[in-house]
RNA sequence: CGAGGUGUAGCGCAGUUGGUAGCGUACGUGGUUUGGGACCAUGGGGCCGGGAGUUCGAGUCUCUCCACCUCGACCA
């Protein structure tokens, strides 16, 4: 990347609000995230960008599994009569569905589904699998890839291929299932929160904005640096919709066959880009220190002096027998350069080490989340100094979001104050009659749609935003990714 | 899939009324440097997005595809 790029680049971001749009490209390309794929809306995830997923796939798997879930593998194609056996999921996803027609030149006597999400296959397997009451509950996880032929697409947001998890459980009553709902979805909070430093929204989706074959659904809502909103992760209580179509059913204790009540629930590499538009600045991208693939990058200067390079090399050392990931930079950019690189990639924090230093037993330590702000630090305490600042970092980060959340989320009580408060890029808190009439209406003038419906629900007598009829729920209305 | 925009070296760009391509940077080599995006010297790198047309001659004009970006509609 060329000097005056990076200056223009700079320049450029400095007014993030400008244009938000092009600044998150941006990032994308130029900290080594990811690059486009050959085939449109394809991407190839990067080792910068996958080490962020790694790291977030074993924070959630440590999660999963002391929850009682398993990881399984599910075949990538299945039939197509498979996806129309339920009427609503068919309906929701067959618009975007990718189908294998043919091998080689042969035509397919039955085309192939390109799995969109594999609720279908995996109810197959269970009709199979669960018969008797004992054989319940089943909770299984799955990593996978899945591919959804979307109009538009943007890095990490949208893309037509994305990696995912995806949890499918069976149960054998609907408290169960709706617990499993309720619990899964607890789960996604917490980690947006103490792991992505990301303050979340969760609540109830409409009717209308739900997934397409559940009963219910239930997500975790972020906001962005620009006020708009993104769907960081949901949950769905299945009912027995599932369970019907693919014939799922198991002897209960009275000798009864019964249907099982289903869950699913998933979040995708669109975290990554919720990590960017959520920590990012003028500077580039910020990295929470729980998902950064590298938590400190230590810079040497004048690194041919004598000693500088020894010592780097045992700060090194000793950072990482502390487990922390760390990195020298002994490439022979200029300081300058190596110091905004770093910033720019989002690396917490930077320990810069030079003849004066050394000559105090001291480090430069300088953090990514408050710019501008450097301290020296004594060789001998800086295991426990950097330990001590990736945990304030990490805690830093998500104060900063829930403020930003909280400064921008308004209560909205008719269209006037709903209109400004989506102009002024805020998240609404509104109450609404339960039609999707309103929404659509709202959607159309305001561009803005119904987030979810928070657990804490104090109706006092409110008539719905848009249409003034009796209110039925309290809701926020959102811009969204 | 609609509306607008952009395609020239890895990246960012210039290229005049048509005459067979240049700048910055990055990259290679040698040296000097190193505390907030270093410097000197030298070298390599191009089917000017693809195709067709006009012309003696096209990066430049015309047509037509294609890709990407922004904004809508659709979605994790």
């Amino acid at each position: 990347m060329s000097k005056q790029d990076d200056k223009k680049f700079v320049q450029e971001i400095a007014d993030i609000n400008l244009d938000f749009a092009q600044w998150y490209t941006d990032i994308v390309k130029k900290t080594d995230l990811a690059d486009y794929g050959p085939v449109k809306g394809t991407m190839i995830i990067k080792p910068y960008g996958y080490a962020i997923w790694e790291n977030i796939q074993a924070e959630l798997d440590k999660r999963f599994k002391a929850s009682g879930h398993v990881n399984a593998y599910f075949p990538m194609f299945f039939p197509l009569q498979y996806l129309q056996r339920e009427a609503e999921h068919v309906e929701g996803f067959a618009p975007e569905v990718a189908l294998v027609t043919h091998v080689g030149e042969t035509e397919l006597a039955e085309k192939l589904v390109v799995r969109p999400t594999s609720e279908t296959i995996i109810c197959e397997a269970y009709s199979k699998w669960i018969k008797s009451y004992r054989d319940l509950p089943v909770k299984i996880n799955q990593w996978a890839n899945v591919v959804r032929w979307e109009k538009t697409t943007r890095p990490f947001l949208r893309t037509t291929e994305f990696l995912w998890q995806e949890g499918h459980t069976a149960h054998s009553s609907q408290i169960e299932a709706e617990q499993e709902t309720l619990d899964m979805l607890k789960e996604y909070e917490d980690f947006a929160k103490t792991t992505l430093a990301i303050s979340v929204l969760t609540g109830k989706k409409s009717q209308k904005e739900k997934f397409a074959g559940a009963v219910d659904t239930y997500s975790i809502e972020a906001m962005m640096l620009d006020g708009k909103c993104l769907q960081a992760g949901t949950t769905h209580y299945l009912g027995t919709n599932f369970a019907k179509a693919f014939d799922i059913k198991y002897l209960d204790r009275d000798n009864q066959q019964k249907l099982v009540h289903q869950t699913s629930w998933g979040v995708s590499t669109r975290l990554i880009g919720a990590i960017i538009m959520a920590h990012g600045d003028n500077r580039g991208l910020a990295l929470p220190p729980a998902i950064a693939p590298i938590q400190v990058i230590i810079i040497p200067i004048a690194s041919h002096k004598a000693g500088v390079n020894d010592v780097c090399l045992d700060i090194f050392n000793k950072l990482k027998s502390a487990n922390i990931r760390v990195q020298i930079d002994n490439s022979d950019k200029s300081t300058g350069y190596k110091y905004n690189e770093w910033e720019m990639k989002g690396v917490p924090i930077q320990i810069a080490i030079g003849p004066n230093d050394l000559e105090l037993s001291q480090a430069i330590i300088k953090r990514r989340d408050i710019i501008d702000q450097k301290q020296a630090c004594q060789l001998s305490n800086i295991i426990q100094t950097t330990q001590n600042m990736l945990q304030d970092i990490q805690q830093n980060m998500l104060q900063k979001s829930q403020k930003h959340l909280e400064k921008h989320t308004v209560i909205a009580n008719n269209m006037q104050e709903l209109t400004q408060a989506i102009q002024n890029n805020n998240f609404a808190l509104c109450s609404w009659c339960g039609q999707s009439k309103c929404e659509d209406k709202i959607k159309e003038t305001l561009q803005a749609t119904t987030r979810n419906m928070p657990f804490d629900q104090h109706l006092n007598n409110s008539n719905c935003v848009c249409c003034s009829d009796k209110a039925k729920h309290k809701i926020y209305f959102a811009k969204a990714y």
